[in-house]
Parts: structure tokens; sequence; C-alpha cells
DNA sequence: TGATGGAAGTTGAGACTTCAAGCAAGTTCG
DNA sequence: CGAACTTGCTTGAAGTCTCAACTTCCATCA
């Protein structure tokens, strides 16, 4: 959401407003982005009772051997601070999903991993999510569309990334 | 984010697993969604004093004849519920940005009013906000990419559109 | 008129996020 | 070694969001 104050030629300090045709894409973005979101945290909230970023979070760790990842990369990858991952898992860990564990080489560190039961609601509602995500996305659009924003949102997340590749974490050797 | 099964053909009744491809633009959405939002929210707590959605809010406003929006009308806009809007109207009339007016021909309604503080906050701080939303995403698009978003999360808007266009509201005669 | 159902908006509790502060363990370097 | 700094992670408080009531008012229709 923007603001556009009265169209102007550009004076010399005047900042670089929005114009029209770029203020419906970003609206467009806004509303679109919005409302997934909401549609998909509604979705497993429902299914599987837990919102879309601690389900992101279930998978990111089924995907990782030995389904365990440290604090700091799975933060890391999953794009959020580690202060949220802290609260995010000890609420996925009352909910016996994900266990944590002592990293035997620093003792500061810490595993989150998967659980059986974990794995076991992943199983159960991978399906009814993939549908969801389908519906909503790419079932409407062209295969070159799905190409498109695949390019468009990995320059975007690349220019937001926290600094660096972020591939310079110590315990990946 | 969504798992990944061992590949196989499509028995009957299994799910129409995202193809690796598709798995890698659902990734690179998720990721620059999840970042540019936090990024917004960031910029605009620290300049502004507020959530990014909030400073959606004013702008609505801002952008509204008289300066004033139905509660309803609002949250439809925004693509927020009500509920939410509720909290955050009371949180924006706390700050002073925002003032509630009876409407007069329907007195369970609501208007919500931009006040001269809540203009002169946009003032101070869209200049601002245009710029992080232009260095995170306008500016490292091409106009064919920048028009290509604009289609596609029209589309994935559209389909995800509370239903029918929402504008048969009465008051808009 | 007045019952019924729907619409507008609010509320409170609980869940989630942020921010700043904090602790403990690793690292550096004189 | 040991002070100073950094890293890994957690914590608590304050802010925000969701969900399910709930209140009030409007609209319909007999």
């Amino acid at each position: 959401m923007n603001t556009a104050p009265a169209a102007s030629s550009a004076s010399a300090d005047e900042p670089r407003w929005l114009t029209d045709e770029e203020q419906r894409v970003w609206r467009s973005y806004i509303e679109a982005a919005t409302l997934l979101e909401d549609h998909l945290d509604r979705q497993l909230q429902r299914d599987a009772g837990m919102p879309h970023v601690y389900y992101g979070l279930l998978v990111k760790l089924a995907e990782s051997p030995r389904r365990r990842l440290r604090m700091t990369e799975l933060a890391m990858s999953a794009k959020i601070t580690r202060s949220r991952l802290s609260h995010a898992v000890a609420r996925l860990e009352k909910s016996g999903w994900v266990r944590r564990e002592d990293c035997p080489s620093d003792k500061r560190g810490q595993f989150a991993v998967l659980t059986e039961e974990g794995q076991e609601v992943l199983r159960r509602h991978a399906p009814g999510h993939v549908d969801a995500v389908r519906q909503a996305v790419f079932d409407r659009l062209t295969p070159e569309q799905q190409k498109s924003l695949g390019e468009i949102m990995r320059i975007v997340a690349e220019g937001l990334q926290p600094s660096g590749t972020g591939a310079d974490l110590p315990w990946l050797r």
C-alpha cells in the first residue's frame, strides 16, 4: 500500500512515487499475499491445528538428514528470527511434534528434531495442504506464469536476504 | 512449504504433489513474501511506529472521499477481518491517527476517519516507505516482470476473494 | 406490530510475534 | 591464562491476530 500524492514532475528531492501502473501491481501483490497467507493459515489451523509457518518448520525438518536442524539453521532457512523460532519450537514441542536435543559439539547448540508424531501429522495433512496451494495458485497460472513467478520471487528474496549467502555457518564445515 | 514424498507415478487417489519445479517456485514465493513482509513491517515500525497493515489502512482512508470509510468497507478493501480491523482502529485511534464517527443512516454503522495527524504521519513517512518498496521490489524487476507480477497476483487474489465481487454493499447504492 | 433472521461492529481470551535484554558457552588475543 | 567479544539460544512483556461469542440495529413479512 502506498500513497500517490498529486502527480507532479519529479522535482529534485521529490521522492520517486509509484506510477499508477506500479501502484496497481503493488496493490495486487499486497492483496494476494494477504489473502493467500490468510487462506493457508486457516486451512492448516483447521485441519492440522497449526499455522502455516509452523507447518513449514515441520517440512524443513522432515527434509533434513536425521530429521533435525540446528535452531539457527532452521530459523535462517525459514526466514524467521531466532526468537520467533524459539517460541514456535516451544509450542511444537508442547504438541509433541518436535523435540529438542543438545548439540554434542557445542554446548550452546540445540537441535530441533521432528518426532514420529510430527511425521505422522505431516503425512496426514500434506495432501490437503498441497491441494490448497494448487487450487489457490498453480491451477490458476499458466506454466509461463509459474516460471515467471519463480524468477521474480527469487530475485526479491535474494535482495532481502539478511546479507551474504548465509551459507557461512561453521557447523556446515 | 510443501512435502514431496518419494516420487511416484500418480496412482488413483494419490494427491497431485508439486513437481520439483513447482516446489522451487513455491519456496521462492514463501521466502520472498516472508522476507518482504518482515522488511516492510520493520521499516514502518521503526520510522512511523506502526506495522505495514496499519499503514495500509491509513492510506486507504486517505484515498477515500472525505477521508472516511465504513468499517466493513475498509476491512474488505484491506482484505482483513472485521475483528482485526476493530482492534487495529482501536489502536490507531489511541495513536490519534484515526477517529471513529457514527453513521447517520445506520445506527450500527461506524466510519473510520483519518485525522489531521494521521494525514501528517502519512505525509512524513510515505517517501521512506515508497523507497523501501522500490528498493525491495520495483528496482529489481524489469518492466515485463513487473507487469507479469501484477497479472499473476491479480489472478491469485481474485481466486481467493471471499466470494462475489464484494461490490454489493448496500451503502454504495 | 412484532417475531425472525441477518448485518455491523465489538469484545475477551488465547495464540503468535516482536523487541530488547539476558545467560551461557565458544573464540580471540595479549 | 583470562578479559573482552561473539555466538547460540531463551525469556518476558507488550503488541497484534484469531476465533467464537455477543450486542445492537436493520429488514422482512405475516
